[in-house]
DNA sequence: ACCTGAACACCGTTCAAGT
DNA sequence: ACCTGAACACCGTTCAAGT
């Protein structure tokens, strides 16, 4: 509120008579948000859809990390934006789930797009990537954990030690989303209703 | 800082003379919550090995929230829970994954558990479930976006419309874990090695 | 070695007052 | 209707000083 207030050359008394409190203005710039996310054409096979409109709503929090907790909240909606979710619903809907498989699923994309943004949005070169050089490039957890381990009592970590940094820079969102919607819809077999 | 020095009755002030600043004291509380993670008997089959390897993190991460953002941030680590992940890994490889893919695999587990922990910790009765009663049980967001919105224009969420809440709150970790699991493991068809 | 008080630069918010 | 200043109850942290 104080920031908002200077920024506006203004005092943080100004802004409490546009606005009840701080989270009445958060809800106002989550659905600013919302309302500015684009809305591009959409392929029509429903999994190239789905998978569509899932990276579009991670590209939106990635853009604004911010706004994840907010969202995760759950009394805060962007209310111009649901219709991405209607979108997903729709998806896992003609790709075969029922109502609350849908529902589910979509749960468990929102809860790993959300875990995945958090970790993003806190690592080195999010938004600043103009800088470029960042000298050496920090140890990944996994070497400083095994920096005081028996590398024996913990093979399979060992084994990452080096490693691990550029995997996780390498991970990609439709990495654990295929995993995702492979293991949550319905197998079609090779012959289709082959099996009743 | 402030609140922990009168908690030990004593000034801000004092508290530096033991901790740099406030992250390494956060990073030496996180390593104590670490060393009080139980360490129980795991099943021996892979699969059951990685389920309850995975659902005592998530159990320990609902147990202390506010360790997930630190634990996100990435520099932070807590040594003495790094078993898990070790179990995590090995399960994963002794389930067909090639190091590679069982470290991205992880990373999609840790991001579905880190989305999820953050969404259930924000949630009514997640500390105080003692109070029980809660009166009039809070609209949830499909229904809040909905009592705005044509239902013709968004027909499959106009359908979960009353249920939403009923289904997320029965959501259960398990659900999106055996979904990823499903989707990344490699299918044990009907024949082991029919197909090569 | 261990602690203190005053201070600085921050928060969100209330309250009484000004035009 | 719109804004202000002073104040309250908070933050993390520095600095000089005390035992």
């Amino acid at each position: 509120m104080r920031r908002l207030a200077s920024a506006l050359r203004s005092t943080p008394m100004a802004v409490y008579h546009h606005v009840r409190d701080k989270d009445e203005l958060l809800g106002l710039v989550l659905e600013h948000v919302a309302r500015g996310l684009p809305r591009p054409e959409l392929p029509e096979q429903p999994r190239e859809r789905l998978l569509a409109a899932c990276t579009l709503m991670y590209r939106a929090f990635l853009d604004n990390p911010w706004v994840v907790p907010i969202v995760a909240r759950g009394d805060l909606v962007g209310v111009s934006a649901v219709w991405v979710t209607e979108e997903i619903m729709a998806a896992l809907v003609a790709l075969g789930l029922d109502d609350q498989h849908a529902f589910r699923t979509h749960q468990t994309i929102w809860y790993f797009t959300a875990g995945q943004v958090m970790s993003a949005a806190h690592r080195p070169g999010a938004t600043d990537g103009a800088t470029g050089q960042t000298g050496e490039p920090a140890p990944h957890y996994v070497d400083v954990a095994m920096a005081s381990r028996d590398p024996a009592e913990f093979p399979h970590l060992a084994r990452l030690v080096g490693r691990s940094r550029h995997w996780e820079a390498e991970y990609r969102y439709a990495d654990g989303l295929g995993h995702i919607l492979d293991g949550a819809l319905p197998r079609h077999d090779a012959a289709d209703g082959a099996t009743p």
